[in-house]
RNA sequence: GGGCGCGUAGCACAGUUGGUUAGAGCACCUCCCUUACAAGGAGGGGGUCGUAGGUUCGAGUCCUACCGCGCCCACCA
C-alpha cells in the first residue's frame, strides 16, 4: 500500500490515469456469450465540432452507464464516431477558402472535395481528443466516420432499397432554400423564429376598371412572380371580382381572381396574392387551379430573367426598391409592423425561401407505423416520459422528406441518367439507380451517363449509426481476381465477425441525446432500424436538458456566455467537472451554469482524496490483514454502524440507477461518503484505529466508496485505489460491490441516531456558550429512558472525545441540576453542561431563547392533538401513520416539559 | 392556434407512488489552523413551497382557473 501526496494535484494524475486505461483497453469490448450486452452508440459530434458544455454533459451521462454497467458484469460497448455534417463542414472549408479569394466553384468540384477530406485529416478528430479529456470509454479502436467507406456503402444501399421499395421519389416541390448555403433543406432544418416584419398592402389596378383589389404581403418582391389574387368564395366583398383579370403592377402582367376555401376572409384584406413558386401554400392553391408556377429567384437569392426589371438584384434590395416604385405609382396603400414565424437556415442562420425545385424525397408515413407503435407500445421508452407525446405527435403528422442537397461535401446519390432516356416530366425514365456507374444504360444501351450531382442530407446518413457503425449491409468488396483467396478468406472472416458482433450489441441499450435531436435523428433512427433490421435501435431513450448559464440564456458561442469545458478541466479537473455536471442535473431538466458551481466537485474530490490519505497513512504497515472483515457479532458499534450505513446506501443507490436518476445517485455517494463516513465514521475509527476489525472495515468501505464513485469520478478513484490495493487495473474491470443484507441493522442506526443527537446538542451547547474545543466540560446527561441512558453509556467513548467532555455521569431526569448550562436534547434527555470557563452568561437570552422555543413545540402539540382528535383521521389513516403520530406527540410533550423546567430554573 | 417545462431559503436547485416540524449546495453569521482535509471542521439564522379555489383525515406533491418566465410544434398571406 502506497501513501497518497499530502496535496491533492489532479493535475499529476488525470491524464496518467486515463492514458493508462485506454492502452489496456478496457474500454474494448467484444461478442462474449457469457456476459449480457450493453451497447450504447455515441451521438456523433460533426467534425467540426468543439467540446461544449452539451457534449460534456452527454457525454458524461453516456460514460457513467457504460462504466457502471460493464462493473454490473456487462459486456459495455460505447461506440464512438464523428459525423461529417455536410453543410456545417462545407461552409467551413468555404470560409477557409474565402480568405484566400478561393471560391469552390473557381476550383471544382473534385479540387474542393480534396481540400474538404484534408481539412477533415487534420481538424476532424479534434472532437475526439476532447472527449478523451473528458475521460470517455469510448472503444476507440471501433471509431466511425459517417464517410467511412463501409458506412457510405449502408447509405447507398439504404437509397437503393427504399427507391427501389418505392418509398423515394423525385418531383418538384415547394422546399426550404438557404440562399446562402444554395442548398434546399429540410423542414426540421429551416426551424421557424418569431420575427419582427412588415405587412405591405398594395393595390392590384383591376383590368379595364379604375378600381383596385388591395392585397396584402409580408414579401413584397415575391410578387413579381404571382400568378392570381385568391379570395374566399363566400366574401361578399369580392364575390362579383371572382374570375375578373387584375394587372399585376410592375410586371404588367394580367393575372386572374380565383375563389379560394384557403383565403382568410380576416386577415389583411381578405385578398391575398397567389405565388405558387415561393410560398408553401400558394403552391397547394396553384395546384389546385392549375397556376403558373413562376420561380422569380436564382439560387443566390438574387432576382432572376422572370423577375423583370428588378433582375440581378438581390432579395431584399428588390424588396425596398419594388416599395419605392409602388409608392411612386401611388399603389402602396399602407406598410404595418408584423410579428410572424420565419424560417432560417440551421447552419447559417439566414432566412430561408420557400422555393420551388427539383428534389428528392423520401415517403414517410409507411417507415413511421412501426416506429410509432414501438413506443406506444413500450418497447422502446423515453426518459422522462414526456418526451413520448412529442415524439408521437410529430411522427403521426410526419411529412415527406427531402433528401437531396445542393452542396459537394457528402454522399453523393447514386442516381445516373441517360442522356437519351431522360425525360423531365417523369423522374423514373432514363434513371438508373445503383452502386456502381453503369457503362451503358440498360434501357437504350447508350453510353452517354451522368451521375446526379446532389449529395444526401446528412441525416440521411446519421440515421443508419445504430448498426452500419457494425458494417452493416456487410458487402464483400469486389477482389480483383488476380489476387489470391487468402485475402479473401480474411475478408470473409472479418465480415462474419462484424455480423456477429451486430447481432450481440443490437439493440443497443439506451440512446442518450438532447431534445432538439428527437426528430432529426431518434425518430429516424427508429424508423430505420425497423426497416433495415427489423427491430428497434435501442430499449431506452435519455433525453437530457440543455445547458444554459446562469440567467437562463442557452449557452452558445454567438452570445458569448459559454463556459469552455477544458479550461473547467485545467482550472479545476475532469473528475471535478463530471461531478458537478451530473450532480446538479435532474432527469430532464435544463441545466444553469456558472463556474463557481464546479468548486462542488473539486471540493469533493478533495474530501476523497484526503479520506483516502488518511486510511492508507495507518494501513500502511498492515500489509493484507484488512482484508477481511470479521463477523458481524466481533464488530464494534460504529464498524456495524458504517457496514449497515454503506449497505443500505448502495441499495438506494442501485434503484436511483435503475431509472435514470443519476443526479440523485450522485448525492447519494456523496451525502454518504462526506457526512457519513468522513465526518462521522472516519472520527470513531481514530479511537479503535488500533483494532485490526476497525481498520479492516476502514479499509472496507474505502474500497468499496471508491467503485460505486468510479462511474463518476474515474481518474481520482483509479489513482487512490490502485495506491490502496496494489493492483495495477481499473476499477471499470472489477465488479459492483454487492447488497450484503446482513449488515443492515435499522436498530443500531436508530441508536447511533440517539449518540450523534446528544453529541450534537453538546456540541451545540458549547457554541452558544462559547466554550473553546479545548476547554472541556464537565457534562451530565439526565433521562429516565434506561434504553437511552444505556446506549450512550455503552459508548461513552465516542461521546467524550466528540464533544470534548472531561466528565460525563448520568442522573435521573428528577435529579438533575438545571440550573447551570442545561439544554433539552431532541432524543428527550436532559443535558447539563459545568465548564471550567463559564463566565458571561446571559440568562435573559437564554431565557428568550427557550421561550420561543417551547411556543414552537407548543404550536405543534396543538396542531397534533387536533390531527388526533379527528375521528376521520383515526378511521381512514393507515395505523402505522395513526402510531408515528401518537409516539411524536408523546415525544413533544416531554420534550416540552423539559424546556419548562430549564425555563423555571432560570432566575 | 396546439403542446411541454418551470415558479420551493439571499442565489441557483432536489423533493420517486399524497403521511412526523419541507431538504442539501453556494452565500451569510459565530467559533476553531483539533496530528486526513482551511478546497477544511463544529454550530447558527433564513422558506405561509407563484396566486386563488377544490379533492382528501392529511397537499410542495393530485384537480381547476389565473399570473409570470422559458421552450417546442403549426401552411399567421
Amino acid at each position: 500500500m502506497e501513501e497518497l501526496a499530502k496535496k491533492y494535484s489532479f493535475k499529476d494524475i488525470e491524464e496518467k490515469q486515463y492514458l493508462f486505461t485506454e492502452e489496456k483497453s478496457f474500454f474494448h469490448a467484444k461478442t462474449n456469450s457469457s456476459k449480457k450486452p450493453f451497447s450504447i452508440v455515441i451521438p456523433p459530434p460533426n467534425v467540426t465540432g468543439i467540446l461544449h458544455m452539451g457534449h460534456a454533459l452527454n457525454n458524461t451521462i453516456q460514460d457513467i452507464l457504460i462504466r457502471y454497467k460493464k462493473m454490473r458484469g456487462f459486456e459495455s460497448l460505447w461506440m464512438p464516431g464523428t459525423d461529417h455534417a455536410g453543410i456545417a463542414t462545407q461552409n467551413v472549408v468555404e470560409r477557409k477558402l474565402a480568405k484566400g479569394g478561393v471560391t469552390r466553384d473557381s476550383i471544382g468540384r473534385e479540387k474542393f472535395l480534396e481540400l474538404v477530406w484534408e481539412w477533415k485529416q487534420e481538424y476532424g478528430s479534434t472532437i475526439i481528443r476532447q472527449l478523451r479529456r473528458l475521460a470517455c470509454a469510448c472503444d476507440w479502436q471501433r471509431t466511425r466516420f459517417t464517410m467511412d467507406e463501409g458506412y457510405s456503402d449502408a447509405v447507398l444501399e439504404v437509397f437503393i432499397r427504399l427507391y427501389k421499395k418505392g418509398l423515394i421519389y423525385r418531383g418538384n416541390y415547394i422546399i426550404n432554400w438557404c440562399p446562402r448555403c444554395r442548398t434546399a433543406l429540410s423542414d426540421e432544418e429551416a426551424p421557424h423564429k418569431d420575427t419582427q416584419g412588415f405587412l405591405y398592402y398594395i393595390k392590384y389596378p383591376i383590368k379595364d376598371s379604375k378600381e383596385f383589389v388591395i392585397v396584402a404581403t409580408t414579401r413584397p418582391e415575391t410578387m413579381l412572380g404571382d400568378s392570381a389574387v385568391a379570395v374566399h368564395p363566400k366574401d361578399k366583398r369580392y364575390k362579383s371580382l371572382i374570375g375578373q383579370t387584375v394587372i399585376l403592377p410592375l410586371m404588367d402582367r394580367p393575372i386572374k381572381i380565383i375563389a379560394d376555401d384557403f383565403v382568410d376572409p380576416d386577415f389583411g384584406t381578405g385578398a391575398v396574392k397567389v405565388t405558387p413558386a415561393h410560398d408553401p401554400n400558394d403552391y397547394v392553391m396553384g395546384k389546385r387551379h392549375n397556376l403558373e408556377f413562376i420561380n422569380v429567384l436564382n439560387p443566390d437569392g438574387s432576382c432572376n430573367e422572370n423577375a423583370g426589371d428588378y433582375q440581378g438584384s438581390d432579395r431584399y434590395e428588390a424588396r425596398e426598391a419594388i416599395i419605392e416604385d409602388l409608392k411612386a405609382r401611388k399603389l402602396l396603400v399602407k406598410v404595418e409592423a408584423h410579428q410572424h414565424a420565419v424560417g432560417h437556415c440551421y447552419r447559417c442562420h439566414t432566412v430561408i425561401e420557400p422555393y420551388y425545385s427539383k428534389q428528392w424525397f423520401v415517403k414517410m408515413k409507411p417507415l413511421a407505423k412501426p416506429a410509432i407503435e414501438a413506443v406506444q407500445e413500450g418497447r422502446i421508452k423515453f426518459y422522462p416520459q414526456r418526451w413520448t407525446k412529442v415524439y408521437l405527435n410529430w411522427m403521426e403528422n410526419i411529412q415527406d422528406w427531402c433528401i437531396s442537397r445542393q452542396i459537394w461535401w457528402g454522399h453523393r446519390l447514386p442516381v445516373y441518367y441517360c442522356a437519351k432516356c431522360r425525360d423531365e416530366n417523369d423522374y423514373k425514365k432514363g434513371v438508373i439507380v445503383s452502386l456502381q456507374k453503369p457503362d451503358i444504360c440498360p434501357e437504350c444501351g447508350a453510353k452517354d451517363i451522368v451521375q446526379d450531382v446532389d449529395v444526401l442530407d446528412t441525416w440521411f446518413s446519421s440515421w443508419l449509426w445504430p448498426f452500419a457503425t457494425f458494417g452493416w449491409p456487410f458487402r464483400e468488396k469486389s477482389t480483383d481476381h488476380s489476387q489470391q483467396s487468402t485475402d479473401h478468406n480474411q475478408q470473409s472472416a472479418d465480415t462474419e465477425k462484424q455480423k456477429r458482433e451486430l447481432e450481440y450489441f443490437y439493440p443497443t441499450a439506451v440512446l442518450v441525446t438532447a431534445p432538439e435531436i428527437i426528430f432529426f435523428w431518434v425518430a429516424r433512427m427508429i424508423m430505420a432500424g425497423f426497416e433495415f433490421m427489423g427491430d428497434i435501435p435501442f430499449k431506452d431513450v435519455y433525453i437530457h436538458g440543455t445547458v444554459r448559464d446562469d440567467t437562463g440564456r442557452k449557452m452558445s458561442k454567438s452570445l458569448g456566455n459559454s463556459i469552455d469545458p477544458l479550461e473547467i478541466i485545467v482550472d479545476y479537473g475532469t473528475d471535478a467537472l463530471r461531478f458537478s455536471l451530473i450532480s446538479i442535473t435532474a432527469m430532464g431538466q435544463d441545466i444553469y451554469l456558472s463556474k463557481e458551481k464546479f468548486e462542488f466537485g473539486r471540493n469533493f474530490c478533495n474530501k476523497i482524496w484526503n479520506a483516502s490519505r488518511f486510511i492508507l497513512m495507518n494501513l500502511k504497515e498492515d500489509s493484507g490483514s484488512w482484508q477481511k472483515v470479521s463477523n458481524k457479532e466481533e464488530l464494534c458499534f460504529s464498524d456495524a454502524w458504517i457496514l449497515s450505513r454503506f449497505n443500505s446506501t448502495l441499495k438506494k443507490l442501485n434503484s436511483s440507477f435503475a431509472q435514470y436518476r443519476l443526479n440523485e445517485s450522485a448525492n447519494i455517494i456523496y451525502e454518504f461518503f462526506w457526512h457519513q463516513f468522513c465526518d462521522w465514521y472516519i472520527e470513531f475509527s481514530k479511537l479503535s484505529i488500533e483494532n485490526k476489525t476497525t481498520r479492516a472495515v476502514l479499509y472496507n468501505i474505502l474500497e468499496k466508496s471508491l467503485r460505486v464513485l468510479h462511474p463518476f469520478m474515474p481518474l481520482i478513484t483509479d489513482e487512490i485505489w490502485q495506491k490502496a490495493t496494489g493492483q495495477k487495473t481499473s476499477i471499470m474491470s472489477q465488479p459492483w460491490p454487492e447488497v450484503d443484507e446482513v449488515y443492515i441493522d435499522a436498530g443500531l442506526e436508530k441508536e447511533m441516531r440517539i449518540l450523534m443527537d446528544v453529541c450534537c446538542d453538546i456540541r451545540n451547547l458549547r457554541n452558544e456558550k462559547n466554550i473553546k474545543p479545548k476547554d472541556k466540560a464537565d457534562i451530565t446527561i439526565g433521562s429516565d429512558d434506561q434504553h437511552i441512558i444505556s446506549v450512550l453509556d455503552k459508548n461513552r467513548e465516542y461521546l467524550i472525545d466528540l464533544a470534548k467532555i472531561q466528565t460525563l455521569n448520568f442522573a435521573g431526569e428528577k435529579d438533575l441540576d438545571v440550573s447551570i448550562n442545561p439544554t433539552a436534547s431532541s432524543t428527550g434527555c436532559l443535558i447539563m453542561m459545568k465548564a471550567k470557563r463559564d463566565e458571561g452568561r446571559d440568562t435573559q437570552k437564554e431565557k428568550e431563547k427557550i421561550l420561543k422555543q417551547i411556543k414552537e413545540i407548543s404550536e405543534h402539540i396543538t396542531r397534533k392533538n387536533k390531527l388526533l382528535n379527528n375521528e376521520n383521521y383515526l378511521k381512514k389513516a393507515p395505523a402505522a401513520v395513526v402510531e408515528k403520530e401518537k409516539r411524536s406527540l408523546l415525544e413533544l410533550k416531554q420534550e416540552k416539559a423539559k424546556l419548562k423546567k430549564i425555563k423555571n430554573a432560570l432566575k
